[in-house]
DNA sequence: CGCCGTATTGAGCGCTCTCAAGCTAGGTGG
DNA sequence: CCACCTAGCTTGAGAGCGCTCAATACGGCG
């Protein structure tokens, strides 16, 4: 259902990587919420944003939750693609084949996104830009993501996860404490390990007093011991706030 | 070292998704190889592209052979990003942070790339849409690459890899038959499995008649039976070709 | 308060890793 | 042209990590 628009003060809006652009500063006024964000959409969890095989038209900013894509394989196994948090945006990935190669389904509860229409994306990138290199940045930032699926251990795998997830809501919360908005199955099915095998980690990293973790609140507590385990298997990355100007 | 310019005859540009570009026919006249591509260079086997952390300047066309783009972590161990075959294009993964996030090598010999400067590419976009659509059809298209490296079982990556690799290759040579670029090193690098395993499961291949196996020369025998095996872990996608116009 | 999805914990097995030893092929130099 | 040399590939044996299956605990939501 639609919602109101653009809100220069909601809190989720000022974390959207989008924001300069909703936010119509001097001359990007024709960006202002109604040309560039169709509508609203409020997702509960589990809901669908969309499904493999639509055909693609929008992508979408996510203003609060989040949400993974995925795809099922002929055993009928989910197989997480990505995951897609607050100030994030999805459907980049249907370009190449013009329908969503991936279903999109929302994690969280209340969670909300705004629909960019695609083609009037496009249309405003000649008028302005700083767009284009944003829309360019975005995707490349996604290029960066998941190096450490392939890692060797178990361990290394959820270190570098949690470093990454860490880095990446840096924009909204603390950096070393965070709530995680996945669950264990997703996580592990993202990494490559049994949802068993990811509570272990979690219990072990507890013991080890690297982390705390009550359910999803997680807490790093010794970030250089979390590196170490990663065993630097992400590049070092600027913070992408730095490029929200 | 520089080289001549474009060749419409040459296989290598024929293969190249820029073709419709640097062919310069009509409108296009203006991004003939000239303008678009600064030069190219000639590599050498092991022979590196660019660096982890160097400055972002271009993109690069691969006209012939391949590259991997890597990642060295805090055990010295070199961990692949991904691969780049003929007619593909690497350095878009730079954009986000402004240098390279990985560093390129040659993985055969006689590899040759167009070098792309990316500022001048981003100019000719507003002239040229369709190369708009391009770049981002380029980036899009990776993020379905790789679905199946977290698969449980070993055979199920080895099966998944040799279908993708199939379909990008699919415009240069026969969809059954192909020639691997990558070591057997390289591949069980990039899976997440031990280039022994992948040497038995590529025994075992044969065994099993799914597939031939001289080295590098691969000929998939059995096609359904190697999709069976991958259980469906690509999301099916259309040939690229049908992009190049 | 009771339910159901999620998370934790345990036991045992099997796949893949490691280590190690041959083998093959392609390239080099005599 | 052939012998060597080296990197890459294959094959084997044994160990260990993570998976499966199963039971229990927790916690959010009605």
């Amino acid at each position: 259902m639609p919602d109101e628009g653009f809100d220069k003060n909601n809190p989720t809006c000022k974390n959207c990587m989008l924001y300069c652009f909703c936010s119509a500063p001097m001359d990007y006024q024709a960006l202002s919420a109604q040309l560039l964000v169709r509508k609203k959409h409020k997702l509960k969890h589990k809901e669908l944003l969309y499904s493999y095989r639509d055909q693609f038209a929008n992508v979408y900013a996510v203003k609060a939750g989040g949400l993974k894509t995925y795809h099922v394989d002929a055993d009928g196994q989910e197989r997480i693609h990505q995951f897609y948090l607050a100030g994030e945006i999805l459907g980049f990935e249907a370009i190449y084949t013009d329908y969503y190669p991936f279903s999109a389904i929302a994690i969280a509860s209340d969670t909300v996104v705004c629909e960019i229409p695609y083609e009037s994306l496009l249309g405003y990138v000649y008028s302005y830009p700083e767009l284009h290199r944003k829309i360019l940045y975005f995707m490349s930032q996604r290029y960066t993501f998941g190096l450490y699926i392939t890692a060797p251990s178990a361990e290394q795998r959820l270190a570098a996860f949690l470093l990454e997830l860490s880095g990446r809501l840096h924009a909204q919360e603390q950096r070393q404490e965070f709530s995680l908005s996945m669950s264990r199955q997703d996580i592990g099915n993202y990494l490559g390990l049994a949802a068993e095998t990811v509570s272990r980690l979690f219990t072990r990293l507890q013991q080890s007093n690297i982390i705390s973790a009550n359910n999803r609140k997680i807490k790093i507590l010794e970030m250089r011991k979390l590196q170490w385990l990663a065993q630097d298997r992400l590049p070092s990355l600027p913070p992408h706030k730095a490029l929200i100007s």
